[in-house]
DNA sequence: TGATAATTTGACCGATTGGTAAACAATACA
DNA sequence: TGTATTGTTTACCAATCGGTCAAATTATCA
């Protein structure tokens, strides 16, 4: 009787769900640390704490684990950008959006320098991926383009607008070795975040106010 | 007798010189594509256009090219920081900051790419280098804390000001599959960085004029 | 409990990769 | 021209890596 591949299953068993998770877990730190290529499938497996073999019954090529993993990240990635809300105050709502980036820079790093090593790739495996991040990019750029006509905010290109936060919030965490490596080591604690914060903050306000 | 390993002897032949610069060109195509460990010898020889034991007759090891090539790209991708001058017009010395940097991921995106590619992986073989980037960093930040200080441009962190620089800037070179995906086919020709060059020049002068 | 399915492992394999050895070809130069 | 040096190539090797296989072990549940 051939044994049954745990993907091929409709997902049933506990120890499945637990399994896959510890894996992608692993594999998160793995990959972000080391990009595809240079990970192996015996890392990610010692970090797991289990044999190759044992992994691969759960994921059948590294390249499974790999997009398994860039789904997972990738949509939670957006949340901070779907919350912005055309209903609310432009400036608030911007500054909001800029916070919970730069938040998700701190506390989930690994997932930004995952996402920033497969982009800088070209985003080979990625690129459905991107279509639906353009539609939302477009239908978010239309209601700061709409705070703009309502004069609610200074006149700029919304595109660049949110490549610019994207840029200056994940930056945090994808050069994190240049930012420490510039700031010392006395600055290099979580202050740093709060450093950032502030002058994100004056400066987004500062750039969008009107004048 | 044994051959000198090219590398060893003083740099003179004219064919050394000249095969070591088209093996760093090659290497530069590879690296900031694919990374380090997703780099193979075999392609970079195969787009320089040579075989491998008469690739690895100039540089000895994977890691000797890609040495070579990060301390060759590093020197020239400071010089917009370097030329930063404290007698100039503080609004405009930053403007021209911003420019130069924004030209360079327009003009060098391999070299931004393989810097990226190095400080996401935590910067293992540049740890010197960023030291003198620190050297150079807190030197230009006392600058403009000496402008904030005389009152010309508005108070803000010196240092998340030029890393918000970087950022912004090197986005476009780091990211570009994300931005072309972004902004769709027909905005993704050179025009981008214009519309970059202007958004960025207006948002930097708002940020940094007093209000 | 016992049978069946799910899980785990050690041994192994073919392909790729970084790098070498040695012979061969070209060049510089006395 | 001859010879020593520099440059190039073919063949090869040892290590690593992604992945397989069959057997062993464990969990599930009638």
């Amino acid at each position: 009787m051939p044994v049954p591949r745990a993907a091929k299953t409709q997902r049933r068993t506990r120890i499945q769900e637990e399994k896959e998770q510890i894996i992608l877990e692993a594999a998160l730190d793995v990959f972000s640390l080391h990009g595809f290529k240079g990970s192996t499938i015996d890392q990610i497996a010692e970090v797991a704490g289990m044999s190759k073999p044992n992994l691969l019954y759960y994921f059948r090529t590294k390249e499974a684990i790999h997009r398994a993993l860039l789904d997972q990240v990738l949509d939670t990635w957006l949340d901070p950008l779907r919350e912005l809300d055309a209903e609310g105050d432009p400036v608030a709502e911007i500054r909001s959006y800029v916070r919970r980036k730069l938040e998700m820079s701190r506390d989930y790093p690994r997932e930004s320098r995952l996402f920033a090593n497969e982009v800088l790739r070209g985003a080979p495996s990625i690129q459905e991926e991107l279509a639906d991040l353009k539609a939302l990019v477009d239908e978010k750029a239309q209601v700061i383009r709409a705070w703009i006509k309502a004069g609610k905010i200074a006149r700029c290109d919304p595109y660049h607008l949110i490549f610019s936060i994207w840029a200056t919030t994940q930056h945090y965490a994808d050069f994190d070795a240049q930012v420490r490596a510039v700031l010392g080591p006395d600055k290099s604690g979580e202050g740093r975040f709060e450093d950032a914060a502030r002058f994100l903050e004056q400066f987004y306000i500062g750039g969008l106010q009107l004048r």
